[in-house]
DNA sequence: TTTTTTTTGTTAACTTGCCTAACATAATAA
DNA sequence: TTATTATGTTAGGCAAGTTAACAAAAAAAA
């Protein structure tokens, strides 16, 4: 939205008398008048974000443009599975202690935003039908403070658009391949959700697929999954090959370092992904799909992808993701961001 | 968008200055003054819709308010298995003759929306991987007059929402199961095309996808579509039940009138569409499924379909098309009216 | 050193698109 | 005939932007 310069002088003045933004200094272009800048200022306050992941609970405390103020990260004793009390208690004793260390300095905590690996129903949905509400079993968010809640797929989406390898496509599918399978669909900017917060939940598709079998529900993500991808790997390593990889990262260091084994069961498995990504595209036709996850963040599996996802479906870019683990807690931390500036100026997406 | 009563008046007068709308009478409730009723006028014209089919070229003819004002059917000496010249001729005839029949009281011509059985590429895509100009190969249309081109498919899921079974769902998917297959993907009343216009192509969905399979592109197509499906009806045909069903209708009556035989093939076939819905919930989760196409519009695969869908992935609501063979011109007419109401109206939807 | 050019920011006046309040009009009910 | 009710119009106003003109601050040119 570009205003004209009066319009904007006024917006600029009304939003410096409430706090909410403060001059923070003056560039000088080749010639002519500075001009000024400006950022959020005390008022406009800080958001918690934090990615209840399976294994860690990553949180930060940002302002509302996305300047870092704190960050911890804490690993769960055992790995969770599904979004229980355990994930609960974590993040509530996260919370606890960053709110002990708060900087008066830091303004308002205007939302708490929280990845959970669940779906996520939206104000429409059926909610009795996640686990979403698990995230409370333990944890009360503080009276007065909203919270977002996203699934954490959708929330690592959100950061390669943000932060990350999708920042200049507005349309995109995140296809995250690790200990499950899951994807985030990015259509026009916005989150595709789904009527169950189901939408790509692409460990659902239907396999085995073929004549003469029937599929079973979830069995893809088993298949792919990182523990049935090492159990076939373990049990068909040949014994000429040397002992068999004890996990995952193993086996892509392996391949990584020529053996021809290893490689090949990367290849097969970049191939049963690019299948899936046809099915997506078929389905969506995003144009890109960035690769994320334990498993699919390693280059290794691109061009097999690649090759595959094309030669099924319709043209589509891939690329890998570079973010990392962090891809999550930004991802949650922007949509924050995001709902925070909405809420401060009055604005409604209906 | 409800307006006050003042900023109405203005707004109707000015379109009736126009020749836009005109009064065409007044209606009397319980009490009170009478008031008055309008549509559009003479000068909103009209607008040619057409459905360039496979089989038959099908022409609508009405009002921007959809007021039905001529209509003709073409059979096509031949059934064509891709967009090309013949259509294109037979396109070029229908609008001649229509055009021939033109009275001046339906105003001017607006608009003319085509579906097409092709990938159609939105304003930022690459039309050159698409046979979509094939429609203007031996068709030109009037200078002046715009030309709105739109996938069958899509449009049939546009006349469900418009006309049909999905009037109250502003997101669903409309799957056709017939001598090909493809979807229609309506999210929050806007039609998902895709980069490449490839969103809904279902026909590309990975397949055969299971362990020690490779997938072979565009076979779901193949084995789902009418023809593949009938060579397995007939080969597994036993002796015993006579002959043969000599089509997919006769197969349809057949199970219809409680022939055990045709009926396992039918459900066999509907557990299969089941599988594929799954697969599109799994990635949109659209909360809704309506089936149409010359087998996925019969009653009987109803139940087995909504079944096997919601074992294998998340809560779909399935319903049947009633729209029958007119759905997809239907649906372009609407296309088509919205575009040139848009048009009049000076609007832009970015 | 003074003048010119360029850019930023402000002031003033106006336009658009809508609103509310009040009133005029036309119908039925009492 | 009068009261009630719904529709439609007139008058006036407000919110959110616009353009045009000018003031201020900096480098470049004279």
């Amino acid at each position: 939205m570009n205003l004209s310069r009066p319009t904007m002088s006024a917006a600029i003045a009304e939003l410096e008398q409430l706090g909410l933004v403060a001059k923070i200094g003056e560039v000088q272009g080749q010639i002519g008048r500075k001009a000024s800048i400006y950022r959020p200022g005390p008022q406009a306050g800080h958001v918690i974000a934090i990615d209840a992941g399976s294994t860690h609970v990553r949180l930060r405390v940002s302002t509302i443009d996305r300047r870092l103020l704190h960050s911890r990260v804490y690993r769960l004793p055992e790995s969770q599975l599904l979004l229980g009390e355990e994930i609960s208690r974590a993040v509530a004793d996260e919370v606890t202690a960053t709110l002990n260390e708060t900087d008066p300095w830091w303004g308002p905590l205007r939302m708490i935003g929280i990845a959970v690996p669940s779906r996520v129903v939206g104000p429409h949905g059926d909610r009795s039908a996640t686990r979403q509400e698990e995230i409370f079993s333990c944890f009360e968010p503080p009276a007065d403070v909203p919270v977002v809640l996203e699934n954490n797929v959708n929330c690592a989406a959100v950061a390669e658009r943000s932060n990350g390898i999708a920042e200049d496509s507005e349309t995109f599918a995140y296809v995250q391949i690790g200990l499950k399978i899951g994807m985030g669909l990015m259509l026009g900017g916005r989150l595709l959700r789904g009527r169950n917060g189901a939408a790509g939940e692409i460990g659902h598709l239907a396999f085995p697929m073929a004549d003469g079998s029937k599929p079973v529900a979830g069995e893809i993500e088993r298949y792919m999954g990182t523990e049935g991808f090492m159990q076939r790997v373990v049990a068909a390593w040949p014994e000429a090959a040397g002992n068999p990889p004890v996990d995952a990262a193993d086996l892509m260091a392996r391949a990584d370092q020529g053996c021809a084994t290893a490689l090949a069961h990367v290849t097969r498995h970049a191939e049963h992904i690019g299948a899936i990504v046809a099915s997506c595209v078929s389905v969506a036709d995003p144009g890109l799909v960035v690769l994320g996850g334990g498993l699919g963040s390693s280059p290794l599996l691109l061009p097999t992808v690649f090759e595959v996802a094309n030669q099924l479906s319709y043209p589509v870019e891939i690329r890998t993701s570079t973010l990392g683990q962090d891809a999550t807690v930004l991802g949650i931390e922007k949509l924050a961001c995001e709902q925070t500036v909405d809420l401060l100026l009055g604005e409604r997406h209906d």
